[in-house]
Order: C-alpha cells, then structure tokens, then sequence
DNA sequence: TTCCAGGAGAGAG
DNA sequence: CTCTCTCATGGA
C-alpha cells in the first residue's frame, strides 16, 4: 500500500539519524521491524511504497505510519523557528525532510538504555542478538528478521544469556528496568499521558537511566520536542559554534531552550546528524567545519586547564 | 596498544 | 553543586 504526499520528508535521513537501531538498506528500500511486523518501505518522491509481514487494515495503517514517520507534523515551519543562523540553516538544507521518529516505547527505552557509553554499530549488534535470542521469528518475502524482547522475556534472561548477546554491563540495567515495566513501577501506557517533564522525572528514577537517555527516550518515541539530549558532540557544538566557552549541561539547556525555542529538539537532531554525516564525507567544506569545532573545544580545555 | 563510542552511578571534595 | 573514576565490549 501507499502514502501519499508525503512532502517535505526524506526516508533516508529519517532511518539513519541514529534514533533508531533496526534499519537496514538494501538497495532503495528500507526493512526493520516496527511493533512486532516486517516493514518494506520504499520512498518515490512524495510517495511511500509500504509491504508489512502481517495484514493491516489500509486506513488504520497509514495513519499509524504517518503518526510513526511523524509525516503529519508541520516541520517545515519548526524548521523555520529554528533556522537561527548559518550553522542551522547549512544542516538543515543538507538533511531536508528529516523527521523525528514517533517509535514504540518499551523498544526505545530499551534501546537507549543500550546506547550508554557505545557506539551505533555495536547498540544496533547488540539488538539484533537480543531481538534472535528473545524475540520472534519473522518473515517478509524471504526477508528474515525478529521481533524487539517483550519486557517480560529480558526480565527473566539470565545475566549470561544478556552478556552473550553483547550488553556488558548493561545487563543488570536492562534487566532491572524490564522487571520495573512487568511489575507497573514504570508505567508505560500512563506516561503517554504525562508532560515532558513527568515523563523525563519518571525515567530518570531508573537505574541506568540517566538525563540523556531520558531525553533520547522523551524525543523519539513520546514526541515531546523540548526534550533536549547532551551527548559529547552536542556538548562540543554548543561550546564551540554557540557559546564559545566550556559550559555545563544545564547552561546548554538553558541557552538552547531560549535560542531555538520549543522544538529544540528537532534543532539538536539536524545539528547531531549533520555533524556525524559530515564526519563520513570527504568534502572539504563541511570537514573543515567539524575541524575546526573540535579543535576549538581543545583550544578551549586547554586554556582552562592551565 | 590505546582510544572511543548518542553515559550513568558512586564517591569525594 | 562539580569533578573523577569505573563499568563491558569491539572496531579503528
């Protein structure tokens, strides 16, 4: 089935931003596992071609999909508030129709309890084998993948079976939280319903949940787009093209907050990517740019140190 | 071999 | 409050 118009949206950048672990190209379609289905999905201009593993009520689907690829959302007039300067307008040309992720819960909390002092390709590992070890069995069209762990199958792993799959010390943290959702202590459907801030309060209470995850979490499934996560290249963004000094977490809360307004998070992400992209990329232009952002926070550590 | 990766927690000051 | 150290893992 199809969506139609879908504009001011690009697939790729939506699908390999690093806000979600369970993508994969294969020539121009995307698969990953979204709530227990395969998902194929191609995009032709404003046109997303979708195939599911399981059969979908047509209507039902494509408003999920749309809520899922946050297509309904008027991004392009975020874009706009946020579009404050030289550095937000170039990441924001290159990365146009890149959205954030309306993504299921549970896997989100998961994941970025993961992600913690680790790097993409590992995170994305470590999930995979978790989702062959814990998960179902799946197939679309000779397409071969696993559902995400229910909360009730990794609360009752053991320590190695979670070790085996890659998690490190991760384990207990995973696990604790698996049991925390199991026995209501983390009430996920309730937070739904909660603020920004409630939400953020309730996460952080777990153990191996700290501001940044909860931030992760609060921006890329629950939508609140004031959630800010400060990872170090956001640090260094802010300190360096921004700020032009050292600063605390909270000083770059705080001045991002009143700088690009109530959707600062959508802000944060093309800046993220962008700056990850550009690391790939042999073009000059934008090497210099992080060059010059990296070697400006050295410079800067080094004045303060001495 | 050392360093780093979308960090968090415990302890010290 | 801020600073520092450690935590398991694998790729560069």
């Amino acid at each position: 089935m199809q969506i139609q118009n879908a504009t001011d949206f690009s697939l790729k950048y939506t699908l390999e931003s690093g806000q979600s672990f369970r993508w994969n190209r294969i020539d121009n379609a995307y698969y990953g596992v979204v709530e227990g289905r395969i998902l194929k999905i191609t995009q032709k201009g404003t046109t997303l071609c979708v195939e599911s593993s399981t059969d979908e009520d047509e209507t039902r689907f494509v408003s999920y999909l749309r809520h899922y690829l946050d297509i309904g959302r008027d991004v392009p007039k975020i874009l706009a508030e946020v579009n404050n300067d030289a550095y937000m307008d170039r990441a924001i040309q290159k990365l146009w129709g890149m959205r954030i992720l309306n993504q299921e819960l549970w896997e989100t909390v998961a994941s970025f309890i993961l992600s913690q002092n680790n790097n993409v390709s590992r995170i994305r590992g470590i999930i995979r084998r978790l989702s062959e070890r814990f998960g179902e069995h799946l197939t679309l069209a000779g397409y071969e993948d696993y559902s995400f762990p229910s909360p009730d199958a990794l609360a009752t792993a053991t320590n190695e079976e979670l070790l085996a799959c890659g998690t490190g010390y991760r384990a207990n943290y995973l696990r604790d939280t698996a049991e925390a959702v199991v026995n209501g202590e983390l009430p996920l459907t309730a937070m739904k319903q909660m603020s920004y801030f409630e939400a953020k309060q309730e996460l952080m209470h777990r153990n191996g949940i700290g501001e940044k995850v909860a931030d992760c979490i609060c921006l890329f499934s629950l939508g609140h787009l004031a959630a800010l996560p400060i990872d170090v290249w956001i640090k260094r963004i802010f300190e360096t093209l921004y700020l032009r000094r050292r600063a605390t977490h909270r000083e770059i809360r705080e001045f991002a907050h009143s700088y690009f307004g109530d959707s600062v998070g959508y802000a944060q992400q093309y800046l993220f990517h962008y700056v990850h992209e550009c690391s790939n990329w042999a073009d000059a232009e934008h090497l210099s740019l992080i060059e010059s952002t990296v070697t400006a926070v050295e410079k800067q550590c080094e004045s303060t140190t001495s």
